[in-house]
DNA sequence: GCCAACGTTGGC
DNA sequence: GCCAACGTTGGC
């Protein structure tokens, strides 16, 4: 059995939502204009979990749950002059975005909300209950992540 | 709308 | 390479 690590990524729901991912059942994890962030992204290994994460929503929280199905794709919103991610520094002879392809594996019965997480671990922990943390991308550590699958069976 | 916590930019 | 100014994120 390979190492199984497990991640969280957030998005806006009004950009895009677990419901989105669920009836795509795939997509490319594209936007992601954040160093650390990125480099996240190319740790990232087939079979990876990802918890799914709205941001900007009310309430905020893990929505779902995804896994990771193709890694080291270059994000093509970076060549598109007409996205909002175009960055024209980036070449595909040298991508500067790298991300990964995710797959939709379920939602969760019930949210997991960011004042929940808060209550059960510290910023250590869950980076994304550490305050100020804006990270897209974050890894989660195994035992916090069996514990949030746990609450969700 | 506020503001804390970053990341980025650019002058020096 | 430093650091002030500025912009963005995102919970509240």
């Amino acid at each position: 059995m390979p190492n199984i690590n497990y991640w969280l990524m957030k998005s806006e729901p009004a950009a895009y939502s677990i419901h989105n991912l669920q009836q795509q059942k795939q997509t490319i994890w594209d936007g992601v204009r954040n160093y650390q962030a990125r480099n996240f992204l190319k740790q990232m290994q087939v079979g990876d979990l990802a918890f799914f994460y709205h941001s900007n929503t009310q309430p905020p929280g893990i929505v779902g749950l995804m896994k990771i199905v193709e890694t080291g794709i270059a994000d093509p919103t970076q060549f598109d002059p007409d996205s909002e991610y175009y960055d024209p520094k980036s070449t595909p002879e040298s991508p500067r975005w790298q991300t990964v392809k995710v797959e939709f594996v379920e939602e969760f019965s019930q949210p997991i909300l960011l004042s929940t997480l808060k209550e059960k671990f510290n910023g250590d922990e869950l980076l994304v209950v550490k305050k100020g943390n804006r990270l897209s991308v974050i890894p989660v550590i195994e035992s916090v992540a069996k514990s949030i699958l746990v609450t969700n069976n």
